[in-house]
DNA sequence: ACCTATGTTGATAC
DNA sequence: GGTATCAACATAGG
């Protein structure tokens, strides 16, 4: 379940590979490693070595000593282990001169590796953007405020929990166009959206907000009380107080 | 048993 | 161009 927290912790994990001579890749998944076919990311990275492991969002990569960066994405159930044995659902795995293995291990298949990624179409992270930037790109257009969160070619790491628990927090209605947010709203926003962040990567995961745990039919805003909204907003299942959340 | 789902991409339509 | 919807992936949980 994967959001900006998570896939920090996955970087956090890539770290543990850096340095060692990759012998193997499994790139036998042509799903999961399209466009390349089978073979293609074996035969660029054979050899080489990870140097460094980054992040926007929640989009990763793995630069080399010398080879093509290394794109990996958890898509909605992946996550990264480092040195332990191969199960049935590893859709990507690279082998190490010591006997270790890193592996994208996805029940779901919905995660992607691709050699050379492409973030021409990714905003900036969610949690490091500036508040003039900010303004400009989550702030326009007739969008309802949570799609454009969501979106990720505006500013990307925000998923849908915790596109619900930063909004949640900020009082603002997902419903709202964001082109109407006032400057203050929008720097209150990224306040906000900061925050929520940082907690959920300190806790753990997004599933730690204060909100999220109400997002359920029926259930109540844990401030007023007030029975929860539901809606679909952004092609996601949408929870909101409709007294506190300012429309 | 049936319905829903935390993500991204690409296709399609207005 | 901006916005909206859907299918695809395969499994888990209510």
């Amino acid at each position: 379940m994967p959001e900006l927290p998570e896939a920090e912790r996955a970087r956090q994990q890539i770290e543990r590979a850096l340095g060692r001579e990759i012998v193997a890749v499994d790139d036998a998944d042509s799903y999961v490693c399209r466009p390349h076919a089978p073979g293609e990311i074996a035969a660029a990275l054979t050899g080489r070595r990870l140097t460094q492991a980054n992040r926007r969002g929640k989009f990763l990569w793995a630069e080399t000593d010398g080879g093509p960066d290394l794109g990996l994405h958890l898509g909605m159930a992946g996550r990264i282990v480092i040195d332990e044995e191969p199960v049935g659902w590893d859709r990507f795995a690279l082998e190490f001169a010591d006997g270790g293995r890193l592996a994208l291990r996805d029940k779901r298949r919905l995660g992607r590796a691709v050699i050379e990624p492409d973030f021409d179409h990714v905003g900036p992270d969610a949690a490091e953007v500036s508040r003039a930037i900010f303004r400009e790109r989550v702030g326009r257009g007739a969008i309802a405020l949570k799609a454009r969160l969501l979106d990720q070619g505006s500013i990307s790491g925000v998923g849908n929990l915790l596109a619900d628990e930063t909004l949640w927090r900020a009082r603002l209605s997902p419903t709202r166009p964001a082109g109407t947010l006032s400057e203050e709203e929008l720097d209150h926003l990224r306040r906000v959206l900061r925050a929520a962040t940082r907690d959920a990567i300190r806790k753990g995961g997004v599933h730690t907000g204060t909100f999220i745990g109400h997002r359920t039919r029926g259930g109540h805003c844990p401030r007023c009380k007030s029975e929860l909204e539901r809606a679909t907003i952004g092609g996601r299942t949408t929870f909101w107080c409709p007294a506190c959340q300012k429309s």
